[in-house]
Order: structure tokens, then C-alpha cells, then sequence
DNA sequence: TAAATAGGTCACTAGGTCAC
DNA sequence: GTGACCTAGTGACCTATTTA
């Protein structure tokens, strides 16, 4: 996956205190936050607008744009991050590079089918975001992304994540981080990042203040609460993954993630992160996200859930993208409730091959896009095959790709020479 | 059920060393009690209040709050836990909800039914601890939660529990670990915990003091007692599930758990855990606690135990929350006397369906809750039952509940991604 | 057999270092 | 003062064990 840093748009280390930022940004905000007294007063009225070629001129803004995307030592956090964080990031990744030049290529290339699992999601998925419609609107891109194209990620993703979750573990790393790269030419990110620190001005600084909601009206669930599990209530920063999400929900912009039709409707597929859901979710104990599969995940893919999943009541009708089974997927044991609807198991296909989410490609995104040439073991990824989901379900959008793995993995390489 | 990490207070992974944990501070513990020696001293006077999210500013501290809460190698222990393990946990995850915000959305939601059932329980839940009452008390939460609202828990639980508790094994899983979800904002368990390394600090090394009692003075037996075995009188470490209570007693807070009216009166009712405890209780020798019923657990459950139950003198009433029963209750023998009480019994209807103790859902808090909807096998998403979160809680969660069983399985849930 | 944890593995980050 | 590089931790995830 790629990350570029909120601060500078150069792309990213990791992620620090937290936000996604620069090795450079990193240590300056580390250096600096101590001691912000220190930095001498901007010169240019605090408006500069920080890039990378120009971040070291003012200090002044510069750390005021990483309070602005939420940096605080507060917010700093160590280890691993969870596969659902990554799959998180991968998602915004995915929409913030549809939001700017990419999503063209996959209008175009996917458009067809895109308007095809709106059609299968029960129209659902036009609705939601706009997965399918031509004009992508911020927050519709990853829908359109992983929801829409049917060619946009491997169908091996689906496949095998959706029978064979265990499958995904095969290749073990799902890491977020950007393999650091060259970064390309200045010019194309400076406006980018400009207005990403909207998005995420929100969750700032200050501290991980409430933050206004920038979805939701009233009522105590945001947009991006069904990511939240049910029980949990609000969390003061951005310290774990879990709260990552919360906080970045507001630094990323609306992730309008389609899912398959559940049976309460209304819901639009998003196949690559049901993919990944599935595996965690369908079988909700899988290798993938198994036990580790946090409380919300069952929110996260109703679709996945299967036919039993319910929306929840209230809240997730509410969001236009994405929606939770309130019904908590059960994983192995047996006497619970069948749990995975058999529209999903009817999109698993059995996979020879080990699933690699690993995308050995420079970014996921570009992993994902990889992934929609055929390829797969047997579907030609214009062809959808009508069996596997009945209901419209990501299924559809089922590529192919066995062999491009998805790699969420953060290598950190030293500057990988990086082309898109 | 949720736990919380009782050192940091994020969700707990499981339960480690001896406590409840996440997976940070499980490792962090595992690695430095081997060497405490080579961690660096506190800066701050070995007064750091350690949450989520400064765990790893002070290893001095956190090293400390580890032991304080009863951690230590000799606590660990391996395998299943036992139901009433599990029961017991839920005990205090519900009491910990409600002190802190989910009494009010409990109450409110279920004031009505709550009146209905203390009516129920010849009045007495009213009085035993405010179940009912619009302001919740501490440790009358629990109460209120199980015992006050008669849609709170899910009728099958009641249904199946009471008649016929071989039920509850239909569904097995049985788990009280916490699918990991958004921690609550830090702060309210640090009081808790610090007094409760009574018995394990024996483990600890740097300084565990002795740790006063908070709940026993003189008495051998504590207020807490009943929770112990009578038979046992101390036990070095909370090794076995039996051993976890009576340590656990004193990290918990009060527990108070209402049960129906026994002919001492002042109890109220907790139909959710009366019917876990009928059927461990009734026939105690039930599938589903059956052999592994701690010897305590007849003191947990008094109105379970019905008419015949006293209360144990001069302890209970002491005791703002628990009740237990003094007279023991015997396991498989048929002669017991009939533990249900009449009122309870009347509530139990025969159910078509298995009983499943499962939640799916993200918390059993949240199972139970949602489990208030009545019965309905078939409640539609979009639907907010009024039973349960009126208040868009989300309980709204409230998944459903025919089908939302109660899962007291552990499932470890990961970085959920979640948005506020 | 299933559920649950101690340990191990290793992805990741806060800090520190030091050539610029 | 910067920021590429390192290192000591940290903690998510996995697996071998253990217990109900
Ligand atoms: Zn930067
Ligand atoms: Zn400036
Ligand atoms: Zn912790
Ligand atoms: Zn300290």
C-alpha cells in the first residue's frame, strides 16, 4: 500500500504519531512539538501551504499542518497494525487515488461492470455513493474501486478469500506500509495534500477533540460508526487501530464502501474488502482476521454476513455506503445460526492456488488493478458469472488474479523506484 | 463479553497472567517480569496513571500496574475456561457498562418492563438496589441490566435456560472473551484495579504491597467470600476458574446482581444470569456447567436457587450488590429444592429453537441488549425494536435476537476499524 | 473437540544518531 | 535544523498446549 504524508504529500514512512507522515515530517514534528515556542512565527500570516519542496521553510505551518492531521505524542502508537487497519488504509488509499486521477481509468475500464453489480446489488450500490455512476464523488471512489469494477481486484481475493479465508493467510504479509519510494516529479502532489489536510483537519489536533461529525446529523453514529463496534463508544484518539479509524474517518474522505445486497437492502457490494471481510468475517474465526477480527468487523460486511445479517437498525440505513450485520457472524462452531449466508458461499470458488495478498507490486492499488487482468484460474473477467452471486454480490465483481497478491505489507524499503 | 485491558483499559485480549489484558500489555508483561531489573525507573515518582495511550511511556509504572492488578507468571494458565468462569466475568463487564454510561440507555429503555417484572418479583427489585430506578447506582447497573429489564435479555435465554438448560449446550460456545472493540475512555478502571493484586502480588516482585483489603475486615470471610468455595478458604492464585473469583472479587467492583425475590427479600431479579445460573443452578449438574460448576457458584445465584434460598447472614446484606446462597445447592441429585422460583418459571416459555448463550455480536452486553427485542426471530434491521436503543445506542446494536444468542466465547477480536 | 492462553514471530514505530 | 538510518521496543497475529 502507499501512503503519502498528510504533512507533505511526500510519501509516507509510516505512520507517526498519529498520521501518515514522512521520515522527514516525523522527526520534525518529534523535534518540534516539545518545544513549539521555539519555532519562530510565520512570515507569510500562517497560509503557507506546506509541500514537499517547501516544508522546511516554514516551520511555523508546517507543524501546524501536522496538528492538523492529527499528530499528537498522544496519538502515537507502537507495533504492528492490525490487517484490518491496513485493509482500512488500503480502501482510503484506494479512494483518495480515484478522487484524483485514477478513477478515471477505472471508470473507464470497469464501467460496464460496475453498472452491472449495481444492477445485482439491487440498485442498491447507485445509491450508495455512487458506485457505478460515471461522476465519481469523493468517498464513491472506493466504492467504485472495489465495489464497482468487477475487474478492479483479484478475483482470487474473492475466491479464496470467500471459501478459503485460511487461504489468504498463506500470504502472510498484509501490510500497509508504503515501501518508500523516489518520489515522483513535485508537482502532481502539491494540490493533493492540500486538501487532504481538509479531510483530515477534522480529526486534529487539539486533540482528538469529538470532532464534529461531518456525516452523520444526530444521532451518536457517524457515518463510518458502523465500523465501530455497537458496544464501544468513543475513543479518544487515534491511539489503536480500532481508533484510527475513528479518527481518520474524518481525515479520510467519505469511504463509501459497497457491499453485497443483504437481505434489508440497500446495501451496494464491495468485493475487495469483502474479500478480505469475508475471510474474516464469512468464516469469522479465518486465519486472516480469525480471532483477531475486531468487534466491528461483523458491522463492517453484512453482505458477508450472509442473508441473516441485518442492518443495523438506525444507524447503518442511515449510511449511504457502508453497512454491518448487526448479526455477529459466528466463526467455525457449529451451533450458531448460519451466520454466512449461501449467497456468499455461492461466490466462493475453490482456488488451487494459495491466495497472496501480498501485492509485490509498488502499491496495492496498483496490485488490485494488476489483479483485474484475467488471468484467474477460470474466470475471464468480463464475464460474470451469473451463479456465483445470485444476489449481485461482489461476487460479481470477482476478478481474477491468483497471482497478483495483495501486499499490504509495509516494507519500508529504502526508496523503491516507483512509476504510478 | 467485553473485558477491558485492566491495566491500560483497551479491550481486552484475554485473560493473562491473571488478568484481563490486551495483547500489548500481555506481551509487555511476558517480557519484562522475566527482567524487571532492566527497566528504567519512573520519572515521575512511580505515580503515572496508565491508560491506552501513554502504556509505553513509563515501563516503570506499567510494570507496576501489571502486578497491581494480580498479574504474575504462576497466575497463567492454560485452556478453556469454565462457564461460570465466564458468567462471572460477564457479571462484572455488565456492572462495569453501567456504571459508566450504558445504565442510563438501559434504563430508559427498559424502565417499563423493569416495573413490570419487579412486579413480577413480589416488588422486591425495586428495592434491592434501585433496579428500575432511573438513576442508576453504581453496582446496581448489573442489576438493572439482567435483573430489571424484562426485555433486556433475550427471552430464549430465560425459555430455554429455565426449562430446559441442557438447551444451552445446543449452542456450545460459551465464551466470555471480548471481541476487541473501541475501548471506553480510559480512566475508570485505574481506581479498581490498584487494590486488587491482593493475591497474586505474592508473585510479584518490586512491590506489590501487601495490598489492603477493601472489602473484609477481620472476618475470614470477606464480603466477597461467597464467591469462594466454602470449603477452600485461600487460594495462592487465581490458577483455577474457581480460584479467578475469589481473587477477582476484590478487581471487580461490586457486583450486583439482582435476583428473583427470595423469601429474605431485598433481591431483585437477573433473569440473563438466572438463566445461565438455572441452568448450572437448577440442575446443577447441567450439561453446561455441569462437572465444572465451582463449588461457589451456589452462593453466586441465591434467587436462582429459589424460595428456599436464604441469604447468607450478616454477609450478604453487607454487601450492596451480590447475594449468594448459603445453603448449597446441589448438583444433578434431583432433590434440590425447586431453585426456579415461580415467578421466573412463569417467564419461561418452551422454545422451538436451541438456546444459544452465543453473542455473536460484539459484546454479550450488547447480545444481551439486543436481545431485549423480543423474541423475534425475524426482527427487520430497519426497525428499531423499542426496547432497544431508543436512544440510537448502539444497542442498536442490538442485533437481533432470536438469533443473537449470547456468545460468551472468546473472540479476540483485532484493531477494529472504527470510526467514531 | 472446542475454547483459550503462553510464547514466539515479526511488522511497525518512537527515538537516537549523524552526515549534510 | 534536516532527514535517512538504526535500534529497542511494541503489539497484532500465529501456534503449540492445555483444559472444559
Ligand atoms: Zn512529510
Ligand atoms: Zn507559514
Ligand atoms: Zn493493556
Ligand atoms: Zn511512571
Amino acid at each position: 500500500m502507499n501512503q503519502q504524508c498528510k504533512v507533505c504529500g511526500e510519501p509516507a514512512a509510516g505512520f507517526h504519531f498519529g498520521a501518515f507522515t514522512c521520515e522527514g515530517c516525523k522527526s520534525f514534528f518529534g523535534r518540534t512539538n516539545n518545544n513549539q515556542s521555539a519555532i519562530s512565527e510565520c512570515k507569510n500570516n500562517g497560509e503557507c501551504v506546506i509541500n514537499k519542496k517547501n516544508r522546511t521553510s516554514c516551520k511555523a505551518c508546517r507543524l501546524k499542518k501536522c496538528i492538523m492531521v492529527g499528530m499528537s505524542k498522544s496519538s502515537s502508537r507502537y507495533g504492528r497494525r492490525s490487517n484490518w487497519f491496513k485493509i482500512h488504509c488500503l480502501m482510503d488509499d484506494m479512494n483518495n487515488q480515484n478522487n484524483l486521477n485514477n478513477i478515471s481509468n477505472i471508470t473507464n475500464l470497469n464501467l460496464n461492470n460496475m453498472s452491472a453489480l449495481s444492477g445485482l446489488s439491487g440498485g442498491a450500490a447507485a445509491a450508495a455513493g455512487g458506485a457505478g455512476a460515471a461522476t465519481p464523488t469523493p468517498g464513491a471512489g472506493a466504492a467504485a474501486f472495489f465495489g464497482g469494477g468487477a475487474g478492479l481486484y483479484p478475483t482470487s481475493l474473492l475466491q479464496g478469500h470467500f471459501l478459503s479465508p485460511e487461504r489468504l493467510l498463506a500470504s502472510p504479509t498484509l501490510s500497509w506500509q508504503v515501501k518508500k519510494r523516489k518520489a515522483s516529479a513535485g508537482g502532481d502532489d502539491s494540490g493533493r495534500h492540500s486538501r487532504s489536510s481538509a479531510e483530515d483537519s477534522a480529526g486534529s489536533s487539539a486533540g482528538d477533540a469529538p470532532a464534529a461529525d461531518d456525516d452523520s446529523g444526530s444521532r451518536p453514529a457517524s457515518a463510518l460508526s458502523f465500523l465501530r463496534p455497537p458496544s464501544s463508544q468513543q475513543s479518544p484518539s487515534p491511539f489503536s487501530d480500532k481508533d484510527y479509524y475513528q479518527t481518520h474517518r474524518r481525515l479520510s474522505a467519505t469511504v463509501t464502501l459497497a457491499l453485497p445486497a443483504s437481505p434489508v437492502g440497500g446495501q451496494t457490494s464491495s468485493p475487495a474488502l469483502a474479500a478480505a471481510a469475508a475471510a474474516a468475517a464469512a468464516p469469522f474465526a479465518s486465519p486472516l482476521f480469525g480471532p483477531y477480527a475486531p468487534a466491528s468487523a461483523r458491522f463492517l460486511y453484512p453482505g458477508l454476513a450472509g442473508a441473516a445479517a441485518a442492518v443495523r437498525p438506525g444507524v447503518a440505513p442511515a449510511q449511504p455506503g457502508l453497512l454491518y450485520s448487526p448479526v455477529p457472524v459466528r466463526a467455525g462452531a457449529g451451533g450458531d445460526l448460519l451466520l454466512c449466508s449461501p449467497a456468499l458461499a455461492g461466490v466462493a470458488v475453490e482456488q488451487d492456488q494459495p491466495i497472496d495478498l501480498s501485492v509485490k507490486s509498488p502499491s496495492a492499488i496498483t496490485a488490485l488493478r494488476c489483479a483485474s487482468s484475467p488471468g484467474s484460474p477460470s474466470r475471464s473477467p468480463g464475464a460474470t458469472p451469473p451463479g456465483l452471486c445470485p444476489d449481485d454480490r461482489p461476487c460479481g465483481d470477482a476478478v481474477k488474479a491468483a497471482t497478483c497478491p495483495l501486499d499490504l505489507t509495509n516494507k519500508r524499503g529504502a526508496e523503491v523506484p516507483q512509476s504510478g
